[in-house]
DNA sequence: GGGTTAGGTTGACATTGTCAACCTAAGGGA
DNA sequence: TCCCTTAGGTTGACAATGTCAACCTAACCC
């Protein structure tokens, strides 16, 4: 997808309908026979790319950590890609939500391996999923945005943050 | 601020320069008197925000789950504020990240408190301080995003997901 | 009093998303 | 075989928007 290449090259910024029509080597209005507006075009995409995603996380044989892992390096590879996928969607499309939610579900069937490997502990495991989900993300956007650089002296990165959660999802051995 | 109003109601998409005047009642280009560029403006009302949520950080007397929660209320009222202020900023303007620095110091300090108090466990304060910061935003801009709800069957939302964490950062009784 | 300047105005321009009208070649039924 | 639909492409236009340049005006300071 050419339009994907101009996010990773030149932000959201780059990405133009006249921009990617050139670089297919067509008219201006040529996008508009394979979508209805840019909205679908970047929604096009970001289902792309998730799905992508939830390919990566459901690779069997890896541990939670290395499923955190992977997905921190992805998004750190491809920020914009990253933020489009998570971006906020007004009228998410049938296809794009659905993505979302597989690659949010692969995650949490990796929790739950975790959990039956007694890597960190029993409970409600689509909340500890939910938990785990939202502390990764949150520390990519911030990680991204230069929110965790600038903060204090030894310089957290979002890697650092996941394991550090899942140290503390840990099995306590009393609680 | 005339932009941030505009921010609230109709969205990102609406703030606009021209919009912006209109509603102050000047012509097209007076915002160029006061601000260098669009995104000087945004930037400006972002910082202006932050600051806002810095002194609610920074009240007095409450506790970090109250903290916690007015953080989360906060971004809940006002989404696209929240999104705008910690959003990707290329090129920050030093009184934002200041800003931004205030307003994550302050929650630092809450956390430390909860730690003296007893609340949360020990360890680098820090750490566990940008872990916290991390989880709320995170679960805050995927319920914002609708990739929580749509997530399982109990729906959860951003201030479950931070009780939630809270709840496992408790002192641990043996370890 | 004259000049500097902050703040405001009008006009223009390039970029960009989008719509409308037109074109063309592939294919499929009559 | 011929017509007709249609997918895919093109050109031209338009409105919205960010931005620049030129001009204007009143306040204020030396």
């Amino acid at each position: 997808m050419a339009a994907a290449e101009l996010l990773d090259i030149g932000g959201p910024r780059a990405v133009t309908l006249r921009a990617v029509a050139e670089r297919v080597g067509m008219s201006h209005n040529a996008p508009y026979k394979h979508f209805a507006s840019k909205e679908a075009l970047l929604a096009s995409i970001a289902a792309r790319e998730l799905n992508a995603l939830a390919d990566v996380l459901a690779e069997e044989g890896r541990s939670l950590e290395e499923v955190l892992v992977g997905y921190v390096d992805w998004a750190l590879r491809y920020p914009n890609r990253f933020r489009l996928a998570f971006g906020p969607w007004d009228k998410g499309s049938p296809d794009l939500n659905e993505a979302a939610r597989l690659a949010l579900r692969n995650l949490g069937s990796a929790v739950s391996r975790a959990q039956d490997k007694g890597q960190i502990r029993q409970g409600d495991s689509e909340r500890l999923g939910a938990l785990i989900q939202a502390t990764v993300h949150g520390a990519l956007e911030m990680e991204l945005n230069g929110h965790l650089s600038s903060n204090g002296k030894h310089n957290m990165n979002a890697q650092d943050l996941a394991l550090t959660l899942l140290g503390m999802l840990a099995p306590s051995r009393v609680t």
